[in-house]
RNA sequence: GGGCGUUUAGCUCAGCUGGUAGAGCGUCUCCCUUACAAGGAGAGGGUCGGGGGUUCGAAUCCCUCAACGCCCACCA
């Protein structure tokens, strides 16, 4: 069937127009950016999303912003580059594929590594076009061709090479320390990912006897079961109370090991007994005293989170949870009556990000970033503003982890992951790091792999080419442009990116780095799936259409980057905006006569040079907040101008008498606004109007530019009062119910020549029979309400319709707000100081404004008097 | 303990460099006027969290208090 524009559906089908649009440009392969472009380049990465992954509104955000910046850069000249990928997401893939096995009552160390990477493999390219696909639904304009994934032969080459380096610098170490080990997991995590809980706990004093003496230290503790781990009891060198015992040896209880009384500045006095025990293989601050004073380490907690049986642990606890265990040695400590005392405390709990399970900090053997050397120049650059945070303040936030950074536990004990390229000699045992494997018989490679964010952190160059900076990617597109992410993953991404991308590139990773607020649900709540809040965007763009839902979130980015609180009729905005940009379009589409449609100045009307005027500046205004960000005032804006500037009046008046080209004009225009935004809708209509193209696609033309020789100041003033005469018609109507079917007639005095060029506007859009021009207050009307507009009385005569003394209520009111106001202005006016200091426009503004409500005040001060 | 954010119309929020407040939704009245009822016309509604200060002038800048939220640190 051929589609006409009589046929076009009253009502705008987004997901029917949509999925055509999108398959248009597909099949044109548009979205493809070309490395030999003369075009300067703009270049976005995305943040990749986790391969086995759904969209969530968090992605539709994201994406969307992304998509309108390159979009929008698209149309202005720039050979846009927005590249997608997807991230091997190590622990959260392991965990899902984990998961399935274990329905089938196996574990992964059932299968082996080799197995088990397989299908973790197919899972993961199974779900890659899953993820990327729902983006497409979005209308992303990215180019699928580059697609990428942190696990791919590129993203490992170039993360053997970092990893070789950063080591070959000294920059990455081995060693024995003490980390957040998750039981559940199975790994050690970096410290971002322990998430602290504050849970209601308890603190136990424990009575530890002095060797040889008759007294004994009490110590307190939130975790008596590490007590078999102790290797000292610590108190503060000032604590007057201890002073005596410093030297000492004390006894633990239970197990009888005799451990030494040290004193250590760390201890607080003031908190328990203001004695400490001292467990240096599980607590991260003991094991900074235990360095201190030398004592040795003592495991009593295994990695499943057990009792590790050992002759310094209580046989009776031998091989048991670690919470049991603490049940059983509370239970002993009371039998040999040394538990002094049990206090309710409320204290934090580390748990692991993933699975929420609570942290044990174990003493193991990993592998770590150096971090500060790094941090130097990643300061550096965000400091000198190379690299520019939107909103400023997450600078802020950024500089403040960065200036105390620690180092970065980059093992982790998976197996789904790039494997550390370090290889242990079979006899010797000695390392060495290198990109292959120096003699596969005698040396066996490391088994754990990286953090997920390691390669991530490589994710704006390793997509590019990188390594190979001869690459025409690396060479065109690198470094990016613009960074759009939340700030949930500064630390996490943000932070490293820039931190590699200096070391490695020498260069910035970006310029910008645009924050947006986080997804919440009507209740300001994070949504998650556990708390069953999510509003899942797939069923909303389906609902309501994907530009529809793109327009409601860009409309949702405050200039702050506040989070968001979402709830699904939000959408209900974007799409009866979308609808109206479809009737009017439609409408006027269906209206067109003329075949050729040329801007001709000289036969503009008042009101062709009126929307001409509020084009333009809505062009200005749109580019501006366009180019900083201000991404929701965009909507405001394009919203603003579409609905009350072209619908409500220009498109109205062109019913009376029109002007085809203007008309279509300021549409096409309006239309490559809104296209970064929508822009399915906007090509969809585009495709449809009969005007000369030079281009095949909305998404490939130009950008619309201000143009001063389009805008008349001073006639767009004059269309501004004769719709506020409208307007004030309108108002008498409704105040005195008078029927939509009833014309009147209508008096004016003054601005004659105006009124007489828009004579048939009024007479439709305010339904007005005849008009009839007056000079002298003695035609005007007894029985008559009426309205003061600019230098002009509107005067509607209402015999037998009117209530006078309503009507000279009515005025009256008018009057008084008029009176308040002229007595604030007056005061201003006479305040010397005012005068004085204040700029001469706002000064000149404020007496204008005065003798405009002098006049107007006048004016309707005679109307009174008329009516009395 | 340190840092950040929020507090504006009944609800959700805009308001960039100070010149006496805006939108959407909701409410009220009227209307199927030949693009759109996911629509049109009109209306009502706020001493901009409290207090103090700077200024001729403060929602906007500074100080302070309060409530709510977030991040970092992690005193057993």
């Amino acid at each position: 069937m051929t589609e006409t524009i009589e046929n076009l559906s009253t009502t705008y089908n987004a997901r029917e127009v949509e999925n055509e649009i999108y398959k248009f440009w597909e099949d044109n392969e548009f979205f493809k950016a070309d490395n030999k472009s003369k075009k300067p380049p703009y270049s976005i990465v995305i943040p990749p999303p986790n391969v086995t992954g759904i969209l969530h509104m968090g992605h539709a955000l994201d994406g969307t912003l992304q998509d309108i910046l390159t979009r929008y850069k698209r149309m202005n000249g720039f050979e846009a580059l927005w590249l997608p990928g997807c991230d091997h997401a190590g622990i959260a893939t392991q965990n899902v594929v984990e998961k399935e096995l274990a329905k089938e009552n196996k574990t992964r160390h059932d299968i082996g590594r080799e197995e088990f990477l397989k299908i973790t493999w197919d899972w993961a390219n199974k779900h890659k076009s899953r993820i990327l696909g729902q983006f497409k639904t979005l209308g992303a304009s990215f180019d699928l061709s580059r697609a990428r994934f942190t696990l791919d032969e590129g993203c490992s080459k170039a993360v053997k090479k970092v990893f070789v380096d950063l080591y070959n610098k000294g920059l990455i170490y081995k060693g024995s320390y003490i980390v957040n080990w998750c039981p559940r997991c199975q790994s050690a995590i970096s410290d971002i990912e322990t998430e602290y809980e504050t849970e209601q706990g308890h603190l136990w004093e424990i009575s530890y006897p002095i060797k040889d003496e008759m007294g004994a230290i009490v110590i307190a503790t939130t975790r008596p079961e590490t007590m078999f781990g102790d290797v000292a009891v610590a108190v503060n060198p000032n604590d007057y109370k201890y002073k005596d015992l410093i030297g000492k040896t004390c006894v633990i209880p239970l197990t009888g090991r005799e451990i030494p009384i040290i004193a250590d500045e760390y201890v607080d006095k003031s908190f328990g007994t203001g004695a400490l025990k001292i467990t240096p293989a599980h607590d991260p601050n003991d094991f900074e005293v235990g360095k201190r004073h030398n004592l040795p380490f003592i495991k009593v907690i295994d990695e499943q989170g057990k009792m590790i049986a050992r002759s310094e642990v209580h046989p009776e606890l031998h091989g048991l949870d670690r919470y049991e265990a603490r049940k059983r040695t509370i239970r002993m400590l009371k039998d040999h009556e040394v538990l002094v005392k049990i206090d309710d405390h409320e204290h934090n709990v580390g748990k692991c990000q993933r699975c929420n399970t609570t942290i044990e900090p174990l003493l193991s053997e990993q592998w770590f970033v150096k971090m500060e050397p790094l941090a130097k120049a990643a300061i550096e650059k965000v400091k000198d503003g190379s690299i520019q945070f939107i909103p400023k303040r997450w600078e802020k936030n950024y500089l403040m982890w960065m200036e105390n950074i620690r180092d970065w536990c980059i093992s982790r004990q998976l197996w789904w992951g790039h494997q550390i390229p370090a290889y242990h000699n079979n006899k010797t045992g000695e390392i060495v790091v290198a990109l292959e494997n120096p003699d596969p018989n005698n040396y066996t490679q490391e088994t754990d792999v990286l953090d997920t964010w390691f390669s991530s952190g490589l994710w704006p160059f390793e997509t590019m080419g990188w390594p190979d900076i001869n690459s025409d990617d690396f060479k065109k597109f690198y470094p990016t442009s613009t960074l759009v992410t939340g700030f949930d993953i500064i630390f996490f991404w943000v932070a490293r990116m820039i931190t590699m991308g200096l070391e490695f590139t020498k260069v910035p990773p970006f310029k910008t780095v645009y924050i947006h607020g986080l997804i919440r649900d009507e209740f300001g709540q994070k949504m998650s799936k556990s708390k069953g809040n999510t509003i899942d965007p797939v069923l909303s763009i389906e609902k309501y259409g994907c530009d529809a839902v793109r327009f409601t979130l860009a409309n949702l980015c405050t200039y702050g980057g506040q989070d968001i609180k979402l709830s699904d009729e939000k959408f209900e905005f974007g799409r009866n905006f979308a609808n109206k940009v479809w009737n009017a379009s439609r409408f006027v589409l269906m209206n067109l006569e003329e075949k050729e449609l040329v801007l001709d100045s000289s036969k503009f009307t008042i009101a062709d040079k009126w929307i001409l005027t509020k084009l333009n500046e809505t062009i200005k205004e749109v580019k501006d907040d366009l180019e900083n960000f201000r991404i929701g005032e965009v909507t405001t804006v394009l919203y603003d101008f579409f609905w009350n500037c072209y619908c409500d009046w220009y498109v109205e008046l062109s019913k009376i008498e029109k002007n085809e080209a203007v008309l279509t004009y300021v549409l096409d225009e309006f239309l490559r606004l809104l296209h970064p935004i929508m822009p399915h809708l906007t090509e969809k209509i585009w495709q449809l109007m009969p005007i000369k193209k030079d281009k095949k696609a909305i998404m490939l033309s130009d950008y619309p530019n201000y143009r001063e020789d389009l805008v008349f100041n001073n006639e767009a003033r004059a269309m501004e009062t004769v719709y506020d005469a409208i307007r004030s018609i309108r108002n008498i109507r409704s105040k005195f119910n008078i029927s939509p079917s009833i014309k009147v007639n209508v008096k004016i005095q003054g601005e004659e020549a105006l009124y007489k060029t828009v004579e048939s506007y009024l007479k439709r859009l305010a339904r007005v029979e005849n008009i009839e021009y007056i000079n002298n207050e003695n035609e005007v009307d007894k029985q008559a309400a009426s309205a003061v507009v600019q230098n002009s009385k509107i005067i509607v005569p209402l015999v037998g319709l009117i209530d006078i003394n309503e009507e000279i209520n009515r005025q009256n009111k008018k009057l008084d707000k008029l009176n308040k106001e002229k007595a604030s202005l007056t005061a201003r006016i006479n305040n010397q100081k005012f005068v004085e200091s204040a700029p001469a426009d706002v000064v000149q503004k404020t007496k204008d404004r005065i003798a405009e409500i002098e006049a107007e005040a006048g004016a309707i001060s005679d109307l009174i008097k008329n009516l009395s």
